[in-house]
DNA sequence: TATTGTTATACTCTATAACTATA
DNA sequence: TATAGTTATAGAGTATAACAATA
């Protein structure tokens, strides 16, 4: 977004920096994480299991915002690679667990310390006072969505799947 | 993106962080236009044109980073609405000239209305000196970007195009 | 020969609805 | 009957390469 009069503007509006700012930080990280041979949505279910083992794929997929259907492919993309594990469900022989292999938690290690150098890489033109007063507002406003919100707060959707807006960014 | 170990929370990242709240603002702004019947990318051209009249369509798709095969769709679909022309170029018989029409600037004051309340709402849960605070470390952060990167800044690709990554929002 | 707008084709991604096996 | 995962089909969106008119 930027409804400037100036098109090599931004104009002065949270909603449209944050948006533009936003679209560069998950492409960056895309970058980064190609590289090591991820894409954003397979990071993003890494990252879901890395804290949450033990969830049915249906399960998984309600908290990230992918259809069953699709979950399919993001799982077996994964499971190709070794980095995450269809097990059998303890209690329920229609389902899955999917869980991490040791493989995929050393993945997601590196892909967190990408994403790491990339959020060094975004905040170095700021000042570390700034950086940390930038992150503090930043979390207000999540905290403020995620209570309005209610449910399913947390998992950057753009990474991997929505059911209402943007897809073009 | 959010790579926290908590599947509820974003994790303390300043990349992730505006890559949530990116991706939501426009969320949002895409519902806000759609109320006006208006799409984010056809809103980034009339932006683009409110400000630099006269560029031939391969020059406004360079500028919105949106290759020329696809500005034929876009173009249409605004003149189809009578929000922009196709003028003669006065130098050049083969291109075109985009113009706004008068329902076209009306259309875009609108946009730019909705995009505000956008704005307001997203920032609701701010004080004013925070919203202040916080505006000014993102245009920080976008001037050092724009600085960076050089060329064709401002615009935010998401509503338009890219050419390299993300696109799941 | 290069460039403008345009079109044609193929490819990717997604959504919707079915199917099977369990519950 | 409802639900787990899966598959099939169709649709939207995009990229690539061509094309006619003009430079």
């Amino acid at each position: 977004m930027s409804p400037s009069l100036d098109p090599g503007q931004s104009p002065p509006s949270v909603a449209f920096l944050l948006s533009r700012l936003g679209y560069d930080a998950s492409g960056e990280m895309g970058k980064a994480l190609a590289g090591l041979g991820l894409e954003l949505r397979q990071f993003g279910l890494l990252r879901l299991l890395a804290s949450a083992q033990g969830g049915s794929q249906r399960a998984l997929g309600a908290m990230l915002n992918i259809t069953p259907n699709r979950m399919v492919a993001l799982v077996d993309g994964l499971e190709a690679k070794g980095l995450i594990e269809r097990r059998p469900h303890p209690e329920d022989r229609r389902a899955y667990t999917i869980g991490l292999t040791e493989a995929g938690a050393a993945a997601f290690g590196q892909a967190m310390q990408a994403a790491f150098g990339v959020e060094a890489a975004m905040c170095e033109p700021l000042e570390p006072e700034e950086r940390a007063q930038l992150l503090g507002l930043l979390q207000k406003l999540a905290a403020a969505r995620n209570a309005r919100a209610g449910a399913v707060p947390g998992v950057h959707p753009g990474m991997l799947e929505r059911d209402d807006q943007p897809s073009e960014h």
